[in-house]
DNA sequence: CAGGATCCGCCACGATACTG
DNA sequence: CAGTATCGTGGCGGATCCTG
């Protein structure tokens, strides 16, 4: 979960590349976009989440929502019940933004090169 | 550089996902985003690249070069002359990635927020 | 000038045990 | 159930030195 990105230097025409080094920033972590894939789809129980995205571990997961939750992309409700009920609902904000990194996979579609095997009809 | 991304397992849902970390993952070094953003004006030489990127080292910056050769996003022209001169320009694949990518500052435009400081126009 | 070879520090991620 | 507290590890990135 990367945080600081102070964009230390580089030039002058990297301020765009600051900003988008920044966005991604946000959804570094290696299960960011898992976790905001499966709230994107309505509200999740933390036990949920641990469950979707098979192999995370607790601390990650709890690391990972803290960070997505700074960032303004994720709400967090507790339930004050007696067994601990606390869910997670991307906000609006990340739903635009997942819809944007998801349209990445249109590139990726158009350009299946590179990868090691790929299919191609 | 990050460079396998295996997308071991998360659930169904996830072939999306798995995609769009490939795709980020080819753009993931501290770099990578710079590099592209300079090759992408034009035929660019090792050593200027290593003055725009200020701060960058000449391993890192090798590695990262290489990276995008691999993936397809660059191309490496090598001059035989007595002085070596090599220079580097984004394909285009690597131009409509980074369109793609710089177009996600629209959206932190749009929510100028969790910055640090900064939002309320 | 372009880049390979080394050595090293730091941080994200992982595994596990404990608790309200 | 939903975390927190600890300890350990791999690998990215940085600093140099050396070479075709």
């Amino acid at each position: 979960m990367s945080r600081k990105n102070a964009c230390s230097a580089e030039e002058a025409a990297g301020r765009e590349v600051c900003t988008v080094l920044d966005v991604l920033g946000r959804v570094s972590g290696k299960w960011s976009l898992g976790v905001l894939s499966e709230t994107t789809r309505g509200p999740v129980r933390f036990a949920e989440l641990e469950r979707s995205l098979n192999g995370i571990s607790r601390r990650i997961l709890t690391l990972t929502l803290r960070q997505l939750e700074e960032n303004g992309l994720l709400t967090r409700t507790v339930y004050p019940t007696v067994p601990p009920k606390v869910e997670y609902t991307a906000t609006d904000q990340a739903r635009e933004l997942y819809a944007r990194l998801t349209g990445l996979t249109a590139w990726a579609a158009r350009h299946s090169a590179a990868a090691p095997h790929a299919d191609a009809p």
